[in-house]
DNA sequence: GATTTTATTTGATCGAGGTCAAACCGCCTT
DNA sequence: AAGGCGGTTTGACCTCGATCAAATAAAATC
């Protein structure tokens, strides 16, 4: 892990984000005025659940899980957070130990936001206040959505509704490249990747074409009603 | 529904809640001043998946369970909050929309806080931005959780965890009572009931007796092992 | 206490998805 | 072109938990 500042390429990707893009100006300098930039191997274990956590991550480029393991080493996806997303931020309310493990899945980029600061900062402007309450209510959501389509979709529904995600609402003939692999699609909806794999097969019939990372919808409809 | 004023044994449940607790005195009667309190029978529906929201509810007593729906009309429980939670808080930054339905389990009372009021709060008091985010994180921590547990673990354990969550640590004996019916346990795990209930016959062999809602303990290590 | 009604348990069956092993494929290297 | 490698797919098998039906227990009502 090489460690760096911020150049105009990461300013640009901050200042897009969904986290900063409504915050004043000044407020976003405030946050990201010592905010240091550190480089990653694919597999780079970021930190372990239960361990100490002061930094808050965002994702300047690449691709970052977040995971929780069983007695067995078995590993449960909590989240997947690619370019542009914020995460670690519950642990700032929690004691600052992390809530689950954190690893790279490519080789992937961070600026990291000592979460000390960023917690005075919102306490001093509602603005981040207001932005770390939304982003925390869509995290918890995010989760609540897992957990929903876990108890209620089979496989391929969920697989379905993955791919609806994707697909601009009224539209029937779509076509988009996934943007990781498939590997990883299968953790984030909790299958075996067989079970992705069998899941879109089940899908062809439903006019869903795979061909590598890129889907095709020929009907939307069916896929609603699968 | 019926609704009254915030009684005095109201407002001790209210004060000694996780949420008020740390609060001081002045933010608390600022949130109270207005609310109202609401009575509803078992299986009232409070509010529905994407309606507009413009409350957080306060458990007064009693018991309500925030669930989604599936297509086919199975219900996935998302939560379960007993007396002294405070739910409904996401809708307040995601467009005062809720996320899920909710409806009450037993004979309930709620107090409803306003969510405009409380937001505008949250922006002149730090202390109550504070406490939402905390109450932010413990929400998502507990989908985490839910999540994590039903990927991991099969049912048994589920509810081996269930019950040594119930249990001090370094006591082997023990014994409590479960706050609700066995049915809600089950849906709050993501059970269907025959499963819950074939889990605690599993269970016995690891020293764990049932008696009604009376759950009983004999070895705490073995239950941990499980 | 007798009787309904509702909750829980038990039995039997079935399907979804996990696991292991092997085949397959694209892609890179040599 | 041949080989090697990692990702993906397919096949075979098996376990867990859902579902349906029936039996039992517990609570509520009369």
């Amino acid at each position: 892990m090489k460690t760096l500042r911020l150049n105009s390429n990461d300013r640009a990707v901050l200042l897009g984000s969904c986290f900063f893009e409504k915050l004043p100006l000044a407020a976003t300098n405030a946050i990201l005025d010592d905010v240091v930039v550190s480089t990653h191997e694919e597999h780079d274990i970021l930190f372990g659940h239960g361990e100490p956590l002061d930094h808050v991550f965002f994702v300047l480029s690449g691709l970052v899980r977040l995971y929780r393991l069983g007695k067995d080493g078995r590993e449960a996806d909590i989240a997947v957070f690619p370019k542009g997303e914020l995460f670690g931020e519950s642990a700032m309310f929690l004691g600052n130990r992390a809530t689950a493990n954190a690893q790279t899945i490519e080789t992937t980029m961070l600026a990291r936001i000592d979460s000390r600061k960023l917690r005075k900062l919102a306490e001093q402007t509602p603005e981040i206040a207001d932005a770390l309450m939304q982003l925390l209510c869509r995290h918890a959501q995010m989760a609540e959505d897992c957990l929903a389509e876990d108890r209620l979709l089979t496989a391929p529904q969920r697989v379905a509704s993955y791919i609806l995600g994707n697909c601009p609402d009224g539209i029937t003939n779509f076509s988009f490249r996934l943007p990781f692999q498939k590997n990883v699609l299968a953790g984030k909806l909790g299958l075996a990747p067989e079970a992705l794999s069998r899941a879109f097969s089940a899908l062809r019939r439903s006019g869903v074409t795979v061909k590598g990372r890129v889907i095709e919808i020929h009907d939307r409809q069916a896929l609603e009603r699968f």
